[in-house]
DNA sequence: GATTGTTTTGACCGATCGGTCAACAACGTT
DNA sequence: AACGTTGTTGACCGATCGGTCAAAACAATC
């Protein structure tokens, strides 16, 4: 392949890089990063394991790829908000849409629970940097929300614990959810909440 | 040691017992139960591996005891309700002691929320068994409050999820919830939520 | 068809996995 | 002091871990 054709349609290479990482996530989310084996990756790929580390280089890589993908995706939530904005529409907006990541992508989401569990070993210094200037900037604008008598004055940074863990909660705990409940369906949820 | 003084006081198996339970807690919490080592659980222990397998008897037998542990300890929780309780005061004790247990045993709640991302495994029973017919029992109850109009008409299971799903996450997320927020402690959220 | 570059994959590496075992120390009873 | 029971632990087992490598298969260019 040359290098004219390298950046363009190589379109093999990037269904197997979906195929890995989508086993990947499976296995990850389950088992955690020590817990999961590149044996049960191929397995789930349908792939020899020397091919998985062909593409991805190794374990880690490939998981700390599956975390960068996850986090990107989230990065868009309450991201163009401001100080006149209606915290209703924003905050319904806000579970609706966290509960939509959530089913759309409930691997990724458990992915990021496990990684939390373990100690946030690989993602400490983003929790620490990027993402708490992001919560504490969100602060803000709902404080001012409050100040205009707009909404209740809670702390804006338990609200927003609030609300990610009820969400996370289905995705996490779908298997305790579905085995309390039986066979019922989530749909309904996301109207009734707010 | 004869059969009288087996049943009293062998406080050196105990004790040693309670160290290794402590030590694999930290460990199947953080990794999950694939990704603990008995190795792993030795270092923390302090002891030979050998030791603990003459202990315990294997990885999975240490592991399901510990699962049994944790979830005793929950088995108080809001047992003891009528329908003439005062729903205010039962779900703030509910949280309250919910808060506290999950404060108590970090570890072990953390060990549960590992187990339920792996799919429940060694609890699926158990969940889709007596703690269904818990919640059940308990819903009842609820909605009994409801109808007498002590309280709002919302669905009883998605009450105790919620409160579940909040709580859990001050332990579990701890990482990331002392990550975003800084050095805080947590002591004054319990007071304040209800 | 020969040449060059990319994928594929079985075989293999040292390290670690859960678990066994036998040799030995420590203890309790007589 | 002799003896059976219980506790301790290093050495070891086959299996599996993450990762390497080289040989073969495949594709593209001349």
């Amino acid at each position: 392949m040359t290098a004219d054709t390298a950046n363009q349609e190589n379109a093999s290479r990037d269904r197997i890089e979906q195929t890995i990482l989508s086993a990947a996530e499976q296995v990850f989310s389950q088992h955690g990063y020590r817990g999961a084996s590149l044996q049960a990756i191929a397995d789930q790929a349908k792939l020899p394991k020397a091919n998985i580390l062909y593409y991805m280089g190794s374990k880690q890589a490939l998981y700390v790829r599956l975390l960068n993908r996850m986090m990107n995706r989230w990065n868009a939530v309450l991201e163009d908000i401001t100080e006149d904005s209606d915290p209703g529409q924003v905050l319904s907006d806000f579970i609706r849409t966290k509960m939509m990541l959530g089913q759309r992508y409930p691997e990724g989401s458990k992915l990021f629970a496990a990684e939390i569990l373990a100690g946030a070993p690989f993602l400490k210094e983003y929790l620490a940097g990027e993402l708490k200037e992001w919560v504490a900037s969100r602060a803000v604008i709902i404080r001012q929300w409050a100040q205009q008598g707009k909404m209740d004055d809670v702390d804006p940074r338990w609200l927003i614990f609030l609300i990610w863990s009820a969400t996370q909660h289905y995705t996490e705990y779908s298997a305790q959810v579905t085995g309390i409940l039986g066979e019922e369906a989530l749909s309904e949820a996301d109207l009734a909440s707010i």
